[in-house]
This record gives C-alpha cells, sequence and structure tokens, in this order.
DNA sequence: GAAATAGTGTCTCTTAGACAATATGCG
DNA sequence: CGCATATTGTCTAAGAGACACTATTTC
C-alpha cells in the first residue's frame, strides 16, 4: 500500500482489464472459449474474452460478470467464477501498459448464448491445440490458459469444481468423464462412484433417473454445498 | 481483452500498487510484517509494506520485488515470493481508485535487516491479533492477511513451502515446529520425520549436526529441488 | 547414570486400487 | 434372453496414526 515517505509525486496510472478463462468438457475434450477480434491489435485473432473496466467506479469482480455476459452472454450466477492470476508485464499490450486480472471460469457444456448482446464469433477451441501451440492466441493468452488449466486440474483434487462442468442434474459417469478429460487420464467407474458419493456434501440425490437406449439407468445428482473436499481425490503421480 | 467493438471511447486508467504479506514463525507463533503508516490516510496505523508502482514501464513482480527491498530491507532472492490475489473494489483506497496485486512472501526468523533504506517501524505482529480484530489494520489488510495465511496453510499440505519458513540448514524438528505453528495443530514427531523424509527432493541432508545442551544432536538439511509434494501432508479434517 | 532430544520400528486401521459380481434398464 | 451400463462388494496393498523403543549427546 501507498506508503512513500514524500506525497508530493505522481503516481503513475495504468489501463486495468479483466479476462475470463471459461472451460468446458466438450466433444471428450477440454475446451476453452475464444473470440474472434474485431480490432486491433490482433485483429482477427483469436483471444480470451474481456475487457476494460468500464469506470473507474467499476469493480474487477463486476467487471469480470459484466464482459462475461456482454462477450459470451453467459450468466455468472449460473456458473462458476473464480479470479485467477494478475498478469502485469509491461509490454504484453502493444497499445500500451496494460493490467489484467485473469478469471478462471468453468461451465457445463451447453448451447452458447450467442444470440443478443455483443457477443461475437465467440466459439470453443479445444485447449490441446493452444498449449501445443497449433492454435495462436493474441497476447499473452497462451500462458494465461496454460495457467486457468493447471489451475482447473489442481482443484478437481481437491474442491467440488467438477461439478460445475455438468448440467444439472448429472450422472456420476458424467461426472467421472469430466475428470478423465480434465486430467487426460482414466479412471476407474466403481472406486469413482464409492469415492464421490463418499464425500459429504459433494452430490445431492434427485431421486431420479436417466432414460437411455440401453444399459441400466443411472441416478441423477445435482451439485451439494461442499466446495472444499477432505481428503482430495489425487491424481496419479507425476510420471 | 481489449475488444470492444468501438475503439473510441475512453479507458479509464487507476493507480496499481502492490501490498507484501510476509510471514514468518516466530515465538512460537505465525507472524505477519506490518509497517506504520508515516502518511495519511491511516497515518499511524499498521499496514502491509508495499506501494504504487513506479512507472508506467514497471513490471508487477518487480514492484514486488523493489518494495519488499525499500520497505523490508529483504532480498527476494533468498525468499519465497508467489504473486496471492488482486483487489480492487472501488472504495478499498479513500483517496481514489487502486487496485493492488498481493504478494504472499515467506521468510525465516531472521533479524530484521532494518538498518539501511526506507524501512520505518517494520515489525512483526501475529497475525493471532490481526484476525481476531485485537490489531486494527488500515485498509482491507486484514482481509488481505487472512487470505495470506489460509494460502500458507493450504499449501503447507502439498507443496514444501514449509522449508521457507526455515532458515538453512534446518532440523526436521525446526520444520515440524513450523507446520505445528501455521496449522496450530500438534504432529506426531516420528510420523512426520518419516513422512518428510520420504518426500523426494524435499530435504538435503547436509551432514552435519546441530550441536546443543541436552539430547542427541539432530542432523541438519537443506531446502531441495521438489516444490510440489505428492502425495500431500493432509491437516486434520475441519474439525 | 539421568535428562533430553533424535531417530527407527511396529502395529493397526483406513483407504486407494484392482477386479468380480450383481442390478436394471432396453430391444 | 442378450446387451449395455450402473451400482455394490471383495480383496489386497500402501499409507496414516498411535505408540514403544533405541540412539546420542550434555551434565
Amino acid at each position: 500500500m501507498p506508503t512513500k515517505s514524500k506525497d508530493s509525486w505522481k503516481i503513475p496510472k495504468v489501463a486495468v482489464a479483466v479476462d475470463l478463462a471459461v472451460l468446458t468438457v466438450r466433444d471428450d475434450e477440454l475446451q476453452i472459449l475464444l473470440i474472434e477480434r474485431a480490432i486491433s491489435p490482433f485483429r482477427g485473432q483469436l483471444a480470451l474474452p474481456g475487457g476494460f473496466i468500464a469506470s473507474e467506479r467499476e469493480d474487477i469482480d463486476a467487471a469480470a460478470v459484466r464482459e462475461l455476459a456482454e462477450e459470451t452472454g453467459l450468466d455468472a450466477n449460473t456458473l462458476h467464477l473464480e479470479q485467477m492470476r494478475t498478469y502485469g508485464t509491461p509490454e504484453r499490450d502493444p497499445r500500451g501498459r496494460v493490467v489484467t486480472v485473469c478469471y478462471l471460469a468453468v461451465v457445463p457444456d451447453l448451447p452458447l448464448p450467442t444470440a443478443g448482446g455483443d457477443a461475437r464469433a465467440a466459439h470453443w477451441e479445444p485447449v490441446r491445440t493452444v498449449l501445443d501451440d497449433s492454435t495462436s492466441v493474441a497476447f499473452d493468452h497462451g500462458s494465461i490458459i496454460a495457467d486457468a488449466v493447471d489451475r482447473a486440474r489442481g482443484k478437481l483434487e481437491y474442491t467440488t469444481l467438477g461439478a460445475a462442468f455438468c448440467a444439472s442434474p448429472f450422472t456420476i459417469s458424467e461426472l467421472r468423464h469430466v475428470y478423465e478429460t480434465v486430467w487426460g487420464q482414466r479412471l476407474d467407474p466403481r472406486n469413482f462412484h464409492r469415492k464421490v458419493t463418499g464425500v459429504e456434501g459433494f452430490l445431492v440425490a434427485t431421486g431420479e433417473r436417466t432414460t437411455r437406449d440401453g444399459g441400466r439407468p443411472a441416478a441423477l445428482f445435482r451439485r451439494g454445498d461442499a466446495r472444499l473436499m477432505h481428503p482430495p481425490i489425487l491424481r496419479a503421480a507425476k510420471q
């Protein structure tokens, strides 16, 4: 905090933006929501949704919620949204100094409400193609996306974030599929079932069951109130 | 990121600061480094060390390192420093809009090099007295400190951050004392010993031993290269 | 030897992981 | 019934937690 001995000197002011890393599991892949930039710099390139704070009075979290609605049509009340990290190297934006506060959002694979609003060409892209550089993104958004994926992978272990990837109500198979996709790792269906049903507050049974082509119908659940999972579900150790 | 359809409108600029939550274990307590504010607002009150970025060109991480040196005399090369979270509610600073990027630092209990520089009245305060409001701090620094403590407590579980609280070389007893103090929880010395010595890369034996009054001398260790601990040391479940 | 602290070993119980068996729908 | 998927159960091995014992120093 400001505690300079001399009060009399100019405090530099910089532009503050928010960026959103919106993740989902879709087509058996972890995917991220990208938009096509309409303006320079990086015009026409893919980038994270986001933007500058609207005024000097706008709260940062509120700006994230607003940009989410404006650029993707998504409603922050229906999804997981958390602040992730701030990126502030001086050269990260060619127009000048921009400090951006990044948020991680997790949504189920539902049709994007791109209909109205400012949503231009928002679409899903597998994170795989971003991480291996076969899809290039604007600014330093590549490393932001890498950070977001790391964060999501880690949080599946010790929080109930996995359920935020599932449209409610969901089956345990669907939840397991989220874990398998995000971690890129197969999990034993029976052990997974035992584990997640044993975590108090993770899942709330609706009493309903799926109706489907073949196979026994699965029980349907909603996300419970628990946010932390204790003990965690650990990934296999680094290979 | 900036992707407004209309390019022609004023981008609000705000002051950006960095704040430092420097933690140590001292006198059997988790303590935090606070300074006495020399200027208004909150003049004379305790606050986290920190300050505005020096210029439009200064990197955020660099600003944290600089403020750490200026306000506490500590050298970022000798300690653990990581970005924690950004605080940006509009009313958090009475002087106007200030967005502050907060860093968590962890240091061993060594004499503060307060001798030279800008270090004014930097001193250690038990976090307990801040968390229970018996010590009041400026701005929203109370909740920042609470977040920093949460972060540190959590990171002891699945990282080797604990060793950053110890002056090198250190004994396993000293490391255990860090865990016990930060978590506020007794740990079995024998199980702890077995656990931490079993984590590859956590501890590097120096071959030296302590010399002391009574009791068998303890082996001395340095911090190893490992930063993540797999599997983690879990705290007892919430009681 | 007594006191103090370090370090090793052992036992038990919980739980993760592998895998078999049963349940319940559909055609 | 046969197929497909869900769910429960069983076994084993690894690890956490409790606790006893041995080791090495100083006085």
